[in-house]
RNA sequence: AGGGGCGUCGCCAAGCGGCAAGGCACUUGGUUUUGAUCCAAGCAUUCGUAGGUUCGAAUCCUGCCGCCCCUGCCA
């Protein structure tokens, strides 16, 4: 087959670069970054954005710098910073050099300000807030001049040193771009780029008073890097003419190119910051890392791996549709790297005990079974088996038609990786509750079929002597509703079952001295993850990742 | 109202004037000691809509319709 009949076809970013390329433009070079405000924990759209630009400059063997876009003390910490920063290694990607941050780049901002003083474009106004929105106008209506907008350049530039030195109060005054308040894109209208801040930033400590805004400081902390493409999303696309005003009219050679592509939105989740801290706030999950959060640490204690959520966005592709991704994709992605990687393992989470009448009683076979069904590479595991073992309640019924390929009452079943059985008696207790099933197994059915008769239905089990109690936890879809952020309360729409524990749940041996983080499937139910959090050898405990795949849920019998 | 974007299968998404890729989901068969995996097959006479240009239009032009974003001293 040819190279071309493989190639996957080339998002718009990547035929704009190509072009770019062709055309010599940067040299050939290409230098993305990918900017956060330390200002929360990572999630699932920020994972597009960095799979994007760490991507892209890897396709292009260029670079991607990690910059801190940290502008704003009053919402900015370290320890969002540090998170911020595991999350992206986690993910699989490495920035270019050491970490930037835009207060780097302060003091040259304050001169580019300057400049712009000097060049008459920018002035030191004077209006208050309500004032300032008066006076911009709004989309029917032009804005009007300030009043403060005429001063002399000479007035602007000691007043903005004044106002650097501290020597006004908290907002009373800014500096403006000396733009046009008439133009149809409220951005150009005269636009703030400092302002007063009396607050202590968690790099520069209390050096400053004034800070920059982000349109003044984006733009130029790409151009100072040498930034070549300028990712961002769909919102900023009003922002561009004004970030191409600021490097036309200050004395840089870098141009980068904005470009803009739409969110990674999925649905059945909300990834705004606003309403993730809320659902921390009110109790309704257990942290930014709950295994039911859109959060790169919630995936990750969910067991999603990395390679999986790479791969998810892949597939999500690079447009500048607005568009809601189904669930099922994430999930496919995770299913399809977990079926390669997770070794098998049984786990019981609804134990019912079964006993094998017409096998001893003090006897232990220690069975072999393949850690991986198609991957013999991965070794093998030992399961005891014993007289008396536990299946999950839901792989028994009294009576069913030939749909139900599990155990009924008077048929044969098989064990997984064991011995074929049949269910000769039903126990059950004073209100009618099943607890217990009497059985016989036929000796001459491990590793191989009977030879009179076809058995169709698998089971899994666990020894009931030889097994190891744990806690598993399953996880359901967190809000009832596609599109949560739409609903008057999101918080009304939470799913109630997104969380179910299963704390009778038994699991075989091998699984009791494992590593926390450490993916499984648990055949016939699923792939779990030894939480990384509460893990431990005498309390096993695992998180559900995502189910398998079931044909048999969508059939009614 | 003004400005900026976007409309191709249920969900994503190629396509850039020559006769609608691909993935997910779904359906149907086959293999299987996981109702998993794997394999095979099916799944848009039609590209928001109405006109126009052309031998030929999802692709070009015009009008209309729909959705998203913009009136922070947030990013």
């Amino acid at each position: 087959m040819s190279d071309s009949e493989n190639q996957k076809p080339l998002n718009f970013i990547q035929h704009i670069i190509n072009e770019d390329i062709a055309n010599g433009k940067n040299q050939g070079r290409v230098h993305t970054r990918f900017p956060p405000e330390p200002n929360g924990y990572l999630h699932i759209g920020h994972a597009k954005s960095i799979c994007l630009n760490f991507g892209i400059a890897e396709q292009y063997k260029g670079q991607c710098n990690l910059r801190f876009d940290d502008t704003n003390p009053a919402k900015e910490s370290d320890e969002y910073a540090k998170a911020i920063e595991a999350d992206i290694r986690w993910l699989g990607f490495q920035w270019a050099g050491d970490i930037h941050h835009a207060s780097d780049y302060f003091e040259q901002l304050y001169q580019f300000a300057i400049e712009l003083i000097e060049k008459n474009l920018a002035f030191v106004d004077e209006l208050t807030p309500e004032q300032m929105q008066q006076y911009r106008g709004n989309f029917a209506e032009p804005g009007k001049n300030s009043p403060y907008r005429d001063r002399p350049v000479a007035e602007n530039l000691d007043l903005f040193h004044r106002m650097r030195a501290g020597e006004f109060e908290d907002g009373k005054m800014v500096l403006r771009a000396k733009i046009d308040m008439a133009s149809p894109n409220i951005k150009m209208r005269d636009p703030v780029l400092y302002r007063i801040k009396r607050m202590h930033h968690i790099r520069t400590g209390d050096k400053w008073c004034i800070y920059p805004m982000y349109d003044f400081t984006h733009c130029i902390s790409d151009a100072i890097e040498g930034v070549t493409h300028s990712l961002c999303t769909l919102e900023f696309e009003d922002h561009r003419p004004l970030y191409d005003w600021v490097i036309d009219n200050i004395s840089i050679e870098c141009h980068p190119q904005q470009i803009e592509f739409s969110r990674l939105n999925l649905a059945y989740t909300i990834t705004s910051k606003r309403k993730l801290t809320q659902l921390i706030e009110g109790h309704y999950v257990n942290g930014w890392d709950d295994p039911r959060m859109p959060t790169i640490s919630g995936m990750r204690r969910r067991g999603y791996p990395a390679e999986a959520i790479r791969e998810f966005v892949e597939l999500t592709g690079v447009t500048k549709k607005n568009h809601v991704v189904d669930m099922a994709l994430l999930e496919f992605s995770v299913r399809e790297v977990l079926n390669k990687k997770a070794p098998r393992a049984m786990a019981v989470l609804r134990p019912l005990k079964l006993v094998i009448e017409n096998y001893p009683e003090d006897k232990v076979e220690q069975l072999q079974a393949p850690r991986h069904p198609q991957d013999e590479s991965m070794g093998k595991r030992t399961i005891p088996f014993t007289r008396e073992i536990y299946i999950d309640q839901e792989d028994f019924r009294e009576q069913s038609n030939n749909k139900f390929k599990r155990l009924v009452l008077g048929k044969e079943v098989r064990l997984r990786n064991a011995y074929v059985i049949r269910c000769d008696e039903v126990i059950k207790d004073a209100a009618g509750k099943i607890c217990e099933l009497r059985c016989h197994y036929d000796e001459n059915t491990l590793g191989k079929n009977p030879e009179d008769r076809k058995v169709k239905g698998v089971i899994h089990w666990v020894s009931a002597t030889a097994s190891v109690s744990a806690i598993v936890r399953r996880y359901d879809r967190l809000f009832n509703s596609a599109n949560p952020a739409a609903e008057e309360d999101f918080t009304q729409c939470i799913n109630p079952d997104s969380l179910n524990e299963y704390t009778q749940a038994r699991i075989e041996p091998s699984l009791a001295s494992c590593q926390p983080g450490e993916n499984f499937q648990f055949e016939r139910e699923g792939y779990f993850v030894a939480d990384s959090e509460d893990y431990t050898a005498e309390k096993p405990l695992f998180n559900m990742t995502v189910g398998l795949r079931d044909t048999w849920a969508r059939m009614d019998v």
